[in-house]
RNA sequence: GGGCGAGUGGCGGAAUUGGCAGACGCGCUGGACUUAGGAUCCAGUACCGCAAGGUGUGCGGGUUCAACUCCCGCCUCGCCCA
């Protein structure tokens, strides 16, 4: 390397093997020094390799954990995969190999490019959700819901996903439709595992508020957990012995309920169906199960309903209300059943509206002709609470109601229990025998991890069991405690299992004896700087906290939440070519001729956009083309610098252009043409202005890094270059600590020009520089004046100068004299040391 | 419909508590050095205007000596929830 050019691909090799040789990043339990956590969702290493949207969170976290560590912290700074799902079972259906072999090459994958961006893990830490070593831990957790009574199985209508020949949660699926992968989902009865998260969910809710994390993520979160205050109320069905729950937040507008609907799912749909309507409300049933519950919810617009002929008894008043059949009341929401109060629900109005059903005014305060009145006001036509105001009403039906035992006052959550099995190979088996008489234990800890079987074929079983019950002799076992023959379980558990809980498994990610030591968790959680995309806002956040609270009420952690600080970066995009019919283009195919934009060499016009990468929309950059021709430096400080952190935006070409040339500028403030020391570089004196703006600069990119502003730090560093630049000589002290300002951006170049500046170890430990506040003071001070508001000259001043004397040379500015001729002075404002505005008539 | 966020030059974006709008970078224009420039360096670059000057932070109002920033009413886009 005696050349004087900056050879990025030479100095990158040499620091990356120094840094992986010297275990440079390891990090041991140290009392003496204060810890911080810093943590990225770990990725699923997916075939595809790495994309920019990746390295965007790796580098933010980097920077803080190399800042720290030069701030004295002791640094937790681990990575790991994520490496149970699909895209690997489905290899091994159609190729026979074991999921593991592939799921392993992506990993490899996975690591070399992660390393290949110079990011400070600590590698002993590495963790793999798919390693027995690992996934013996999460089946122990499993026990411990187990055990605790927070897990049992269903038979529930689940959401079947014929094409995965799997169920799936919930939160997987919106239009209809696997989130991942588009395929579609219907209803179907399933025997299922869940689990209990509903018996935390005044506490998920509660305990948001101590964390500081983004108010949309928290916002989403409560939004999921849907708490509502309200009363369970009991109908008696006209003519039988049958009744019905319903759960409402409005008790107040019972008087005003003139009919009720139940769930298509409800127990007592066809039960109580009369003769005449059995067809009909059969066909609506039918039709309601081929739909998800996200459809239904957006067919509201649009509402359906079949009538039952059976009417309900209302509690309060004896009378008969018609029940209706209809989708727009889901069984998984309360129970399934609702009263409807069309005068005040907006819902309940157009649903009457179109049905042609009664509607009748409780509360007054509305026009209940033009629309349903949701607000508060005064209750009439409800005897016993007409004149009261909407709150009071609330309190005295719930009374009224609990004396009769016709209901009782309630707390309603939307939050559902999770539904945690899979009907796949490639997931943690459940830890669990089913002995011959039926009961169902949890395997002893000494006895995990329990693995997967080998298996001939991926696939389900002819007969649709999941593909676990291939193994026959796997699933056919014997019961160690009782000698007692007994099966397995066939389904595995979901994705989410393993990264509830990675976290815990990286403070001490080697431990054969526990998932973690109470030391190791005692100082090192909770996690204080969590960052990754806002997708899993609400899913992977919320089991995580779920699981958390659940060890910690077992006294297996202590604290009571994981992730102190959480932030979400934003999207990567980038310009994507399409023309008229819609077909895209790559970029290296499209030319620019004046404003417009032709496929090469043709008159195709295209369109350009910014979009999401993806590949089908021909606009993926690919990180490892840029890192060989940029370098991981450049890279590095692209990303920070194209802006705010937690905002999209789009990836362009000649932005990183930019960086690199600032990178190569910085090299050549240090090394002449010829591979020398630059002779700029004095070992005292230089110029004395340089000092300033070395401080200015320290102390700007500080505070920019503990914001997480990387971008307008990389902006003071710029600034600072741009100044150095100029100077003819430069205090040796003053560039060697540009150079440790620099290392969290650029660690390569840094440590290179670190070691050419004549040091023998890493600076990944050395202090971050001190600024001196008095350093910063200027001399002299320029003070703008407005005359009136508008800005009209600026005066040079001595920093001490008075009140009286800043006015009077502003006064007589010759730029400012000339708009105060013949005027008069109302008013003088002076902000110290910021403006002067004179303010005339 | 509700909640959250965003809207600033040709582009990405800056602007601690209201105090010089456009830092920094890209792009562009002109120049220097060069066989060459996609290297490097210098100068310029919000808009209108020859200039003096005027106008400008999505739109319309308001508060203030002073508003990108605070208040009221709208518009557009994004995400989430209905």
């Amino acid at each position: 390397m005696s050349s004087g050019k900056y050879d990025h691909q030479a100095i990158e090799k040499k620091w990356q093997e120094y840094w992986l040789k010297n275990k440079t990043f390891k990090t041991e339990l140290d009392r003496s020094k204060p810890k911080y956590y810093v943590l990225d969702m770990f990725p699923y290493p997916s075939g595809d390799g790495l994309h920019v949207g990746h390295p965007e969170g790796y580098t933010a976290t980097d920077i803080v954990s190399r800042y720290k560590r030069m701030k004295g912290f002791n640094v937790l700074h681990p990575m790991g995969w994520d490496a149970f799902g699909l895209p690997a079972e489905r290899h091994a259906v159609r190729t026979g190999e074991h999921p593991a072999i592939v799921t392993n090459k992506n990993c490899d994958t996975f690591r070399g490019q992660i390393q290949a961006l110079g990011l400070s893990y600590d590698w002993d830490r590495e963790i793999n959700t798919t390693d027995p070593k690992y996934y013996k831990w999460t089946q122990w957790i499993f026990s411990v819901l187990f055990e605790r009574g927070l897990a049992y199985e269903v038979e529930s209508p689940v959401n079947w996903c014929p094409a995965l020949c799997t169920v799936l949660a919930n939160e997987e699926v919106k239009d209809g439709k696997y989130v991942e992968t588009g395929d579609p989902v219907e209803k179907r009865m399933m025997r299922q595992w869940m689990l209990r998260i509903t018996a935390y969910a005044e506490r998920l809710l509660a305990d948001l508020d101590d964390l500081d994390w983004p108010e949309g993520i928290k916002a989403m979160q409560r939004e999921w957990i849907g708490r509502s205050e309200g009363a369970d109320v009991q109908f008696k069905i006209a003519g039988t012995g049958d009744t019905f729950m319903v759960f409402t937040t409005r008790p107040d507008t019972l008087f005003g309920a003139t009919y009720c609907v139940l769930a298509p799912e409800h127990p007592l749909t066809m039960k109580i169906t009369t003769p005449a309507q059995k067809d009909a409300v059969a066909a609506y049933v039918e039709a309601a199960s081929r739909k998800s519950a996200q459809d239904r919810m957006k067919e509201e617009l649009k509402k359906t309903g079949v009538f039952t002929g059976a009417y309900a008894v209302n509690p309060v008043n004896g009378k008969e209300v018609p029940i209706w059949i209809a989708d727009y009341d889901l069984a998984e929401y309360g129970y399934g059943a609702i009263m409807a109060v069309p005068a005040h629900d907006t819902r309940d109005y157009e649903f009457a509206k179109l049905f042609d059903l009664p509607i009748i005014e409780v509360i007054s305060g509305g026009d209940i002709e033009k629309e349903a009145f949701t607000g508060d006001g005064v209750l009439v036509n409800s005897e016993l609470l007409d004149g009261l105001r909407v709150p009071d009403a609330k309190r005295k039906i719930a009374a009224w109601l609990g004396e009769r035992g016709l209901g009782t006052a309630t707390v309603n959550y939307k939050l559902r229990d999770w539904l945690f099995s899979r009907q796949r190979y490639w997931g943690e088996p459940f830890p669990l025998i089913r002995t011959q008489d039926g009961s169902m234990k949890a395997m002893p800890l000494k006895d995990l991890p329990l693995m997967l079987p080998e298996l001939d074929e991926y696939k389900p079983t002819a007969d649709g069991q999941p593909p676990l019950a291939r193994a026959t002799k796997w699933v056919n076992t014997i019961d160690p405690e009782t000698g007692l023959p007994g099966t397995r379980e066939t389904n595995t558990m979901p994705q989410w299992a393993g990264s509830c809980w990675y976290f815990l498994r990286f403070v001490d990610a080697n431990n054969d004896q526990a998932a973690w030591s109470k030391e190791a968790e005692a100082y090192w959680m909770p996690v204080d700087l969590y960052v990754g995309g806002a997708e899993h806002a609400v899913l992977h956040l919320l089991y995580s906290r779920f699981w958390h609270k659940v060890l910690f009420d077992a006294g297996h952690v202590s604290t009571k939440e994981p992730f102190q600080k959480l932030f979400n970066q934003g999207m990567i995009l980038a310009y994507s070519y399409q023309d008229d019919n819609g077909k895209y283009y790559y970029p290296k195919d499209v030319e620019k001729r004046g404003d417009e934009w032709f496929v090469k060499g043709t008159d195709t016009r295209v369109n350009t956009q910014i979009e999401k990468m993806s590949k089908s929309r021909y606009n993926v950059v690919n990180p490892d083309d840029v890192v060989r021709e940029y370098g991981a430096d450049s890279m590095r400080l692209y990303e920070m610098f194209m802006g705010p952190l937690d905002r999209d935006k789009p990836w362009t070409d000649e932005g990183i252009q930019g960086v690199h040339r600032f990178l190569r500028r910085v090299w050549m403030l240090f090394v002449t043409e010829e591979g020398l020391p630059h002779p700029r570089i004095v070992q005292s004196g230089g110029e004395p202005g340089m000092f300033r703006e070395l401080h200015k600069m320290i102390k700007a990119v500080g505070n920019d890094i503990e914001h997480l502003q990387f971008n307008t730090a990389i902006a003071r560093m710029m600034e600072f270059l741009n100044a150095a630049v100029k100077a003819e000589k430069i205090d040796a002290a003053v560039l060697e600590q540009f150079v440790l300002v620099l290392a969290p951006f650029a660690p390569h170049l840094a440590e290179e020009l670190w070691e050419r500046l004549g040091h023998h170890n890493t600076l990944a430990y050395a202090p971050w520089p001190a600024y001196d506040e008095s350093l910063l003071v200027e001399d002299s001070m320029e003070v703008p004046v407005q005359v009136s508001g508008k800005l009209r000259g600026k005066v040079v001043l001595p920093k001490d100068a008075d009140k009286d004397t800043i006015l009077a040379a502003a006064k007589a500015d010759e730029k400012v004299a000339p708009h105060l001729e013949g005027k008069t002075i109302l008013k003088e404002i002076y902000v110290p040391g910021k403006m002067v505005n004179l303010v005339v008539k």
